[in-house]
DNA sequence: GGCATGTGTATTTTT
DNA sequence: TACACATGCC
């Protein structure tokens, strides 16, 4: 770029339509931008930053909150291309998470937070939950008691909606209602564990930031420190969210916040519209943008997504239009079964290849993440590259869990979950012997009184890792050459001393390798073990490479796992190869997070009722609409193409090996009045394919296949 | 007593 | 496929 100033700020102000002029240049006080699908959000709010750098404020005194890391990079990456400026960079973005994170260790001190807190993941929380769950004894009545991923979920609703838990299990979890008395005292102790533990879940972070805007002092510092926020997807923000927000605002209510209410789709996780349609009163007096005008989808795109919101509960508050015009309707394809779907999708992804429509600019879209697994099967059969978004986490697997549990071991020796999962990878140690060998080197004893303060007082006990280390606890024979290994891999990379006494001097001269090497050593101590405990390790052993690949980018150890557990990378098919060296690669996605994406050519799987409402959404009207909604968001990804995929038969394979079936219906998304918004087609089958697995299963269905092997 | 192994059963979406 | 629970082995 040649030069800042205004000259150049007039000529990129001029590339945006009225209204978003109006939300970019926007003075002082808050501001809500209903922003419809496609409008250009992403533009207006990378404008909005680049222009008030242009005018003059610090970088590092704004705030970009966003949904996801992925969407703060693009919108960062794009305001620093506007202003020319490298400075953008600067910029405080990130998820609430992630800034909660990086908040809560500058001003944690005044919280009494411990200065070297690791984060949970949900896995790490369900596992605590499930160690109290058996210390209580629970669940071993006649009833079985909630799953410990259902726990989490129950918790982690309760408090982000921040309503009583009786409320919670009667609104979204009544088959739980019944064990309410047990939950409770789990959750209870759940709080005391983590700050054993020196960790933080997610919910804590959101928690905790509320909390220090609050503190006297401390709380005007934080908020004194941004002179703009701007925050996007408010309508999927919840009401400790909203309250954050007030709290970094009581002073100067410079704030930004653009959403879309036909988009909301997280209710799920406690967020609700509310924030945003009560932000004029929150927020006053709040100037309000709308943004109409689609920029993105061809008109008869649209008006199909239109037609698909009309028949929602609520009105929204605007209709979008667009100035694409096309002859080519959204085609709602029907076919006979998902083995048919599957072949006709891949075919049609060929097809648009052909005319030169990049795989990069296709998606899948689906409700439930495994919906694509039989398409992932065939994608790897025709040797078509994909990325698969959504779903599993790299970091969900067992293999890397066991990694990090180790990492996390050195870096907060008080992580008692990763102290209970890393003991268990030793043959012969089993949960018992676990925790026995945790209470000898002192985990367990309440030691809140050595942590007092800032956790830095003097005549502090050693870690339990610094005598795990200079004291060999016993363990049953067959664990004991691992044991010594696993001593010594810890030692290597602590620098801590081996079979010494531990004393405040060694603490002091420690000298840590790199983390690479760190890595690398603890690598050498495990893979052994896995190969032992995991069947396909060679096929695991590439998300090991995988992890090592990325710690390579780090220098701080803290700061890996962190970044590891707040965005973590999603997992991609083993059966795809390696997606990542493809340049070119199609996309898969559940809807969820295909938010704020788009693409020239959209497929949606598996639009039967049952799938698109999903029918375990179905429990109240709530529920309904907000599938709707997530319909919506799905159809407004496309640019040019958008295929509705619409399965007639249903095999039920799941508990039964037979071949029964049933028929299924039409999304309840496409009434007869939206279906005139589709072109109609029938899937060409591709029944000469695979003749095993498009058995026949009645009678007129035998006499089709026996004609098919003779007449082609 | 405690661990390893076998069997039956499932509720979607994510920071 | 993973997880919770029951049974068998050291």
């Amino acid at each position: 770029m040649l030069s800042k100033g205004f000259c150049l700020a007039a000529t990129w102000l001029n590339e945006l339509n009225d209204a978003q002029r109006r939300a970019v240049t926007h003075g002082l006080g808050p501001l809500l931008i209903i922003a419809g699908a496609g409008t250009g959000k992403t533009k207006t709010l990378a404008s909005r930053v680049a222009y008030l750098i242009d005018q003059g404020t610090s970088p590092d005194r704004i705030m970009l909150l966003t949904f996801t890391r992925r969407a703060a990079a693009e919108m960062i990456s794009r305001a620093r291309h506007i202003t020319g400026q490298e400075t953008a960079g600067k910029v405080w973005s990130g998820t609430f998470h992630s800034v909660a994170n990086r908040l809560l260790r500058l001003y944690g001190r005044s919280l009494n937070l411990p200065p070297d807190f690791t984060i949970m993941d949900e896995g790490d929380a369900a596992d605590t939950m499930n160690l109290i769950r058996t210390e209580l004894s629970l669940g071993k009545g006649k009833r079985r008691f909630p799953r410990k991923a259902t726990l989490v979920k129950i918790y982690s609703h309760t408090v982000n909606a921040q309503r009583q838990l009786d409320e919670v299990l009667d609104a979204h979890f009544p088959w739980c209602a019944e064990d309410i008395e047990g939950i409770a005292l789990i959750f209870q102790q759940y709080l005391q564990r983590k700050t054993q533990n020196h960790s933080l879940d997610y919910d804590d972070l959101l928690l905790y930031w509320k909390t220090l805007t609050a503190v006297p002092g401390a709380g005007e510092k934080v908020a004194d420190r941004f002179e703009h926020i701007l925050v996007d997807e408010y309508q999927d923000t919840n009401s400790i969210q909203a309250q954050i927000l007030r709290g970094m605002r009581k002073k100067h209510e410079n704030i930004v916040v653009v959403g879309d209410d036909a988009q909301s789709i997280y209710a799920f996780r406690a967020a609700t519209i509310r924030n945003i349609l009560d932000f004029p009163d929150q927020f006053s007096p709040a100037t309000v943008v709308t943004l109409e005008q689609n920029y993105r989808s061809t008109q008869p795109i649209l008006a199909a997504s239109n037609a698909v919101m009309e028949q929602a509960r609520e009105r929204y508050t605007k209709e979008l239009w667009s100035k694409r015009p096309s002859e080519q309707k959204p085609v709602l394809v029907h076919c006979q079964d998902e083995k048919n779907q599957t072949d006709g999708v891949c075919q049609l992804i060929l097809d648009h290849l052909e005319e030169g429509v990049d795989l990069m600019q296709q998606a899948v879209l689906f409700r439930a993440s495994h919906h694509s697994a039989e398409l992932e099967i065939e994608l790897a059969k025709r040797n078509i590259p994909f990325h698969k978004f959504g779903g599993l986490k790299f970091i969900e697997a067992a293999h890397i869990k066991d990694m990090l549990a180790l990492l996390r071991i050195l870096e907060n020796p008080y992580d008692r979950i990763s102290w209970f999962r890393v003991l268990q990878l030793l043959e012969g140690i089993g949960p018992k012997t676990a925790r026995r060998i945790m209470d000898s080197v002192g985990m367990n004893g309440d030691e809140e009184s050595s942590t007092n303060g800032n956790g830095r007082g003097g005549g502090r006990a050693a870690s339990p890792l610094a005598r795990l280390l200079s004291s060999s606890p016993t363990v049953p024979a067959a664990a004991r050459e691992q044991f010594t290994a696993l001593r010594a891999a810890l030692a290597d990379c602590s620098g801590l001393p081996l079979d010494a006494k531990a004393s405040d001097d060694d603490d002091a001269k420690r000298t840590r390798p790199a983390l690479t090497v760190q890595i690398e050593r603890i690598g050498e101590f495990y893979k052994p073990i896995f190969e032992r405990v995991y069947e396909n390790a060679a096929v695991r052993l590439r998300d090991i490479e995988q992890l090592e690949r990325i710690a390579s980018r780090y220098k701080s150890r803290g700061r890996f796992i962190t970044d590891l557990t707040l965005d973590p990378p999603t997992s991609t098919s083993d059966l795809a190869g390696k997606p990542f060296l493809e340049e070119d690669y199609l996309t898969l996605s559940t809807i969820h997070s295909a938010k704020g994406c788009e693409w020239t050519v959209v497929h949606v799987l598996h639009a039967a009722d049952g799938m698109i409402p999903s029918d375990m959404a179905l429990n109240d009207d709530a529920g309904e609409e907000e599938e709707r909604r997530l319909f919506y968001v799905a159809m407004t990804r496309a640019k040019d193409h958008l295929y509705v995929h619409f399965p007639l038969r249903y095999y039920h394979r799941r508990y039964s090996l037979g071949d029964r079936h049933s028929y299924a219906q039409l999304t309840r998304f496409i009434p007869d009045t939206a279906r005139t918004f589709f072109e109609e087609r029938i899937a060409k089958g591709d029944e000469t394919d695979d003749a095993e697995t498009d058995q026949p299963t009645d009678a007129r269905e035998l006499k089709d296949w026996l004609n098919r092997l003779w007449q082609k």
